[in-house]
RNA sequence: GCAGGGGUUGCCAAGCUUGGUCAACGGCGCUGGGUUUAGGUCCCAGUCCUCAGUGGUUCGCAGGUUCAAAUCCUGCCCCCUGCACCA
């Protein structure tokens, strides 16, 4: 046996395990009302080939945590799945000619092998990829009910195009402008849609925002995204005739400052307005010079505001005063109304409007109650009080109930409506695209779009498609066999409909389906998903880019499901991390600040000739920077590489990957590994540092499970991987420990080491003994410190730093001594140094007041009597109650260990002498005298400046 | 412009919510020593300045509060992320 664990040997024991594990079912979990749940969950990855580092470090935080839980107790729900639906697979089955379902599973078992090697504890029953039947099912079952709640809604509308990709976006896929996905322009395009009314939901989720512990950007960005802004709806009657131009604004409280109107270039009313006038001409050009342009360049030249005068004129509802009416090219038209009430006075963008085109600018806020409004040059946007009313009741009132008052008057005078707007839109949600969940609606030319009834689902994808490169469009369209059918209301001849579902929509409900991922009745049972989803998801890990697409998706779901009454829960998940990214060194030109892909590491700039330095860049292929955790793992073996993945960074902060590091931790693993070992062999029937050491446990364990229940991992590791091994080792320098507690040491030691190196633990875990495998095993997360634990630890404390501060002092005393230094004078305090501070300790603890009744309590004791000390006690009293300088008492800076110690009377002379030999060795000098200050030569006159646990030390 | 997050001793990075035990955890790098046939591994020590030690100057910059500030307050500078002529 002994030669078989002396090596530590990844390979072997890692295998080993992997399949022990899979073997005894041990992460297979299920519902148990009597048992704390943990529902640990991370973001589900696209297939896309080959587990990458950012996928590593996503799982290996989710298993750590899912494997601390488990041994604390908690019935843990850690499930693993595909988001497998989806356009690079369909792109990959063109190239090679063939379907998107074999090139999807092909990922799929290779990603599965990946995660398998790590060691992940997935309940592997529950594994689930959406672009099967058996999901998708429930998505076609899912709409068909939002379709019966009326969330549903097929509308034309004005939609994002995206060229490349070949089919609609969602709002929220669409960046700068720009597809999501392939960076393509997008442009808008009237087109029948499938949408999902969101916005129906648009407070609660802004409002529940509040309550769930997700990342303060990720709440801001969702805040952002949804974009309530509370205001009025005015109406401006055209003069002249019957029909008003609606207005949105946030100012109603500025109402009295508009001096003009502007319409957004596309709204209808411009039309009528200049047909078959003189301003006809000048509109035109710029409503096409505006409908030529992308938004996105629209934006980007927006600086130049621009806008024709229509040639009419509204008025001011509450003044009837008239004001003209342009079309300006910074006005959105899908924003508000798309037409806005400009109050140059109080909105910069309109000021820069009027002055252009010699508007005249009304002031009618002041900064200051009582004040004109002072002219400033630009235009004053903050609250301030009415003045310049044009209409008695308003100078005077100050924000909102200024904006109150306008809204008041204009509603009783039927003239305006207060509301609220959201930037959110509508989830549009069909793609036009194959691999994807169909949409289970049925055309009939006389029963009109018609739902597929539920018995009827799913409605599957044909696989008997032939992909090719130059095919463009979806294929479903022109597969007969899927499209013809018959109307499930009349019988006749129909069409079926061939848009697919936006791969997000499967992703938003995943979470509620692996809750009871075998069930084939329902997407899930109402009492598993309320007993794993219950106050949400625990645990949630995974990218930042998906703040606002996924996470705002499966809120809005979740919230709709319950409204269907499939479940209790209103949110989804109830703590998120977003882990930080993997980058890696790369090539870099500082000149032109870009980074180079590897290939290019030592030849020059290729733009402008500059060598090149190194910066972390976040691992691509592009940049060809990646590490292959497979290669990783072969090397050093899965634990090393959690090791190095937990302990590298904060979950939450960005990480460098670095060969180096990765080896120190591979050391580091050998180094526990040989530590275990040797606990494991110890057959010793003495041990000198027992006590020290099972306290050092006791405190490391109490320590770890703090940080670990809070997703310390980090700091957890540090405790469990780093400073549990010197504690061994210091133990064994110190004299060594009995066997009985070693074997108690590493009871404690190897479950710590379990969450994030669970391999290496369970073999330790089987060779001390133990039958049961930690998989299986909870520990008691309630150990508590042993009442001398203090004196303990404070004790061997003690002796690290007198030996520190000798070293640090035989440098300087050694310039100070002629020949070789030979001895080391420890001069402990006299005893009247000991007990007055003890006295002092208690009156501190006392709340004695130093102040006021020092020097009083200090004339009562007999050292300071006498003159030969008495400068001397002063001195030290000093020290120990009120400091000198900018270092505070001992009393302030003693913690629990050092007070105990004084107040014990611990023997700094009898502890020092018998560990004088250690001391010796330590610092490597032949002899170690120690005595008490007064009671041997005061050698470098060093027993003044003895403080109780600061013994003088000199050397000779 | 708006919003969110940051700037800590060579690098990475704790701590700052609940001011004092913070010259400030830990890792990397570097230096020295030991172990080893050698290299590697491993172990020990050092790594702001000064000094036979309880001293000085540090935690983006400048002020302020306090007996006491990396930690609280104010202003400024810089960096990152998201949104953006949103009325």
């Amino acid at each position: 046996m002994r030669d078989t664990v002396m090596e530590y040997n990844p390979a072997t024991i890692e295998a080993k395990w992997q399949e022990a594990w899979g073997e005894g079912a041990v992460f297979e979990s299920d519902v148990d009302q009597s048992k704390p749940k943990f529902y640990c969950l991370e973001m589900f990855p696209y297939p896309s080939g080959k587990m990458h580092m950012g996928h590593v470090r996503n799982y290996s935080i989710g298993d750590s945590m899912a494997r601390f839980r488990r041994l604390s107790g908690f019935n843990v729900l850690y499930p693993m799945g595909y988001d497998s639906f989806g356009m690079p697979a369909e792109n990959a089955a063109k190239k090679i000619g063939g379907h998107p379902h074999d090139v999807t599973w092909e990922n799929i078992n290779s990603i599965r092998s990946d995660l398998q090697k790590m060691g992940f504890s997935y309940d592997w029953r529950r594994e689930l990829a959406t672009s099967d039947a058996t999901y998708y099912k429930w998505n076609q079952w899912i709409f068909l009910k939002f379709h019966e709640m009326g969330l549903v809604e097929r509308r034309t509308a004005p939609v994002n195009w995206c060229e490349k990709c070949d089919t609609v976006l969602a709002n929220e896929q669409v960046k700068n402008n720009r597809c999501w996905r392939c960076a393509d322009e997008v442009r808008q395009k009237d087109m029948a849609q499938w949408f999902l009314k969101m916005t129906a939901y648009a407070d609660e989720l802004l409002d529940s925002l509040e309550d769930i512990d997700f990342p303060e950007n990720v709440r801001a960005m969702q805040r952002n995204w949804i974009g309530r802004s509370h205001g009025v709806d005015i109406d401006f009657p055209l003069v002249g005739e019957k029909e008003v131009i609606r207005a949105f604004t946030t100012r109603p409280d500025t109402i009295f400052g508009v001096t003009f109107v502007t319409l957004a270039p596309e709204h209808p009313l411009c039309e009528t307005l200049v047909s078959g006038t003189e301003y006809e001409a000048s509109y035109r050009e710029l409503a096409e010079e505006c409908a030529r342009m992308s938004e996105f360049d629209r934006v980007n030249m927006l600086r130049d505001k621009k806008g024709v005068f229509l040639g009419r004129y509204a008025s001011n509802p509450l003044t009837g005063e008239d004001v003209p009416i342009y079309a300006g090219n910074f006005v959105v038209a899908s924003y508000g109304t798309g037409a806005v009430m400009a109050v140059p006075g109080h909105d910069q963008r309109d000021f820069d409007f009027a002055k252009k085109y010699d508007i005249p600018i009304r002031q009618v806020l002041s900064e200051e109650q009582g004040k004109e409004p002072k002219v400033t040059g630009r235009a004053f946007e903050g609250l301030g009080w009415m003045v310049n009313s044009n209409r008695d009741g308003f100078d005077g009132l100050y924000g909102d109930d200024a904006k109150q008052a306008v809204i008041q008057a204009l509603e009783s005078e039927g003239m305006g409506q207060g509301t609220t707007q959201y930037r959110l839109k509508d989830w549009l949600l069909s793609r036009q695209r194959f691999w994807g969940t169909p949409i289970p609606f049925i055309h009939c030319d006389d029963c009109g779009v018609v739902p597929v009834p539920t018995e009827d689902l799913p409605v599957e994808l044909p696989l008997d498609v032939v992909f090719t490169e130059d095919q463009s469009g979806n294929p479903l369209a022109s597969h007969t066999g899927f499209v013809n059918t018959s109307c499930p209301k009349c019988g006749g001849k129909a069409m079926r409909e061939t848009d697919t579902m936006d791969t997000f929509y499967d992703s938003s409900w995943y979470f509620l389906r692996f809750a009871d991922a075998m069930n084939n009745q329902a997407p899930f049972d109402k009492i598993s998903a309320d007993y794993w989803m219950k106050d949400g998801v625990d645990l949630y890990i995974g990218g930042i880019e998906h703040a606002v697409m996924h996470l705002l998706y499966a809120r809005f779901f979740t919230k709709a499901l319950r409204d269907a009454g499939l479940n209790d829960v209103s949110e989804p998940f109830s703590r998120l991390v977003c882990q930080g990214m993997v980058n890696a060194p790369t090539p870099y030109c500082a000149s032109c600040n870009v980074e180079l892909h590897v290939d290019l590491e030592g030849s020059p700039c290729p733009t402008c000739g500059d060598a090149l330095t190194f910066r972390s860049a976040k691992m691509s292929k592009s940049l060809g920077n990646t590490v292959s955790p497979e290669l990783m793992i072969e090397k050093f073996g899965a634990d090393t590489v959690r090791l190095f993945i937990l302990f590298g960074a904060n979950p939450e902060a960005g990480m460098d990957w670095s060969d180096s590091a990765i080896e120190s931790n591979y050391r580091q693993m050998r180094a526990i590994h040989s530590a275990l070992i040797q606990g494991i062999e110890n057959n010793s029937t003495t041990g000198n540092m027992d006590e020290w050491l099972l306290a050092r446990a006791r405190k490391s364990h109490i320590d770890w499970n703090g940080q670990m229940s809070n997703i310390g991992l980090r700091e957890g590791v540090m405790i469990s991987h780093f400073e549990m091994v010197s504690d061994w080792q210091w133990a064994q320098r110190r004299g060594g420990v009995s066997r009985t507690a070693a074997q108690s040491y590493l009871r404690t030691w190897i479950p710590m080491l379990y969450p994030a190196t669970p391999h290496l633990a369970e073999e330790m875990w089987q060779i001390l003994g133990e039958e049961e495998m930690l998989a299986n095993t909870v520990i008691d997360m309630t150990i508590t410190a042993h009442e001398n634990d203090p004196i303990t630890l404070g004790q061997e404390e003690y002796l690290r730093r007198v030996i520190d501060r000798a070293r640090s002092v035989r440098e300087l005393a050694q310039r100070h001594t002629e020949g070789a230094l030979s001895a080391v004078i420890i001069q402990t305090a006299q005893v009247w140094k000991d007990d007055l501070a003890k006295k002092a300790i208690k009156m501190y603890q006392d709340g004695f007041n130093f102040k006021q009744g020092g020097s009083k309590f200090l004339q009562t004791q007999p050292y300071f009597r006498d003159e030969s000390t008495k400068g001397e006690v002063m001195q030290f009293w000093k020290i120990v109650v009120s400091g000198q300088k900018k270092r505070r008492g001992r009393i302030y800076t003693w913690g629990e260990q050092e007070n105990n110690l004084v107040q014990t009377g611990f023997d700094e002379v009898a502890f020092l002498s018998a560990n004088a030999e250690f001391i010796s060795g330590a610092l490597e000098i032949g002899s170690v005298e120690v005595y008490r200050a007064g009671e041997g030569e005061d050698v470098a006159g060093k027993s003044r400046s003895s403080l109780p646990l600061e013994p003088g030390i000199a050397w000779r």
